[in-house]
DNA sequence: GTCTATAGGCAGATAGAC
DNA sequence: GTCTATCTGCCTATAGAC
């Protein structure tokens, strides 16, 4: 699936920073930081990103680039809507699995301290999500398979909400069990509740 | 209501403080910022909070106690379950409304980055909460006012993480239309909607 | 590309005068 | 209680050698 081409320098920036936002958040993590885990200097990494404001940016573009490319594969590998929302509630559920916050959830919480850029960027993360989930819910409601009675685009933003706070809520409390009770809530409300058991 | 006593410098302190945290974060808020603000020298707030720890911790403890205080007036003023909810679900929104977020959602986003005491403090707040929801719903349950399919407890995890993160995705945008809505959604899951125009 | 060295500012915190 | 003055350390960022 993926070559094993050595990531670069930039990458592995981005792959620690990107790890120290969603668990510490923008404020709560610096250039020492990372170069601490690199093993490099710090003033090497001004040479792969000259400001922070930068290298958040970067972060921000990759970080949707992969995540959309995720539902892009979810589309693509399922017609039926309430499997593709329940793929879309596994993805939150990868990334709090590994003990992060989704970026942009972070992100948001931060949002008063982020430059104008990464505000309208964090902005333009949500909508995408929100347009996706409508899409898809639109879709289960015209099938008759899903049962919101909800306009799609407000069962979207709900799920959404819904997906990001059980992230945040569940931070304080080891393992994902909460997070996948209230996963399992929030699609059972729609009508694409997950087997019992999963 | 309330006597017309003037607040002492440990609560203008810990109003200031509170507001920056609400909307900037722990790590984006500073003795400085505070300082600037109360026109007082940094040096004087540690006279009253002696480490940014002490500061934390007091913000917590009055947060939590003027909130659970709202929930108790809450259990006086209403029998009704749904109505508790819808009441629960406002004191949220006007959280939201003067702009900030709920202080012990921002301070889940920066758990990493607090004290052991602190961390503890916040698992707590959102434990107390799930608590009175629970019973909320659990009583709402047995009188066959909501019809929530799903246990009282993950009812209530699911509509706390839902209000949550309604509130941290409605950050990027002005108003509290977003909030609103899915609010609406999340109480309509049980049973509890508010009428159509409120 | 990475290094050393350093600038300039802000962080939380303390001592001691008033 | 609030002030001035100061400390130490960390922050982002730059200059210039290698």
């Amino acid at each position: 699936m993926s070559s094993t081409t050595t990531a670069t320098t930039a990458d592995r920036i981005l792959d620690i920073a990107e790890e120290l936002v969603q668990t510490r958040g923008v404020n709560g993590m610096s250039y020492a930081d990372i170069a601490a885990r690199l093993g490099i200097r710090k003033a090497s990494l001004h040479y792969h990103f000259p400001s922070k404001a930068d290298l958040v940016h970067a972060l921000i573009e990759r970080y949707a680039r992969r995540f959309f490319a995720q539902l892009d594969r979810i589309d693509d590998g399922e017609t039926d809507a309430a499997a593709r929302l329940r793929g879309y509630a596994e993805v939150y559920g990868g990334v709090l699995a590994r003990g992060r916050m989704c970026l942009c959830g972070m992100l948001a919480s931060d949002y008063a301290t982020l430059s104008p850029d990464a505000q309208t960027e964090v902005a333009r993360f949500f909508d995408k999500n929100t347009e996706w989930l409508s899409r898809v819910i639109a879709d289960g409601v015209r099938d008759g398979q899903l049962t919101g009675a909800a306009e799609p685009r407000d069962a979207a933003e709900t799920l959404l909400a819904g997906l990001e706070g059980a992230m945040l809520v569940s931070r304080p409390y080891q393992g994902s069990q909460r997070f996948d009770a209230i996963a399992a809530s929030l699609l059972a409300a729609l009508g694409a509740a997950p087997r019992a058991g999963a």
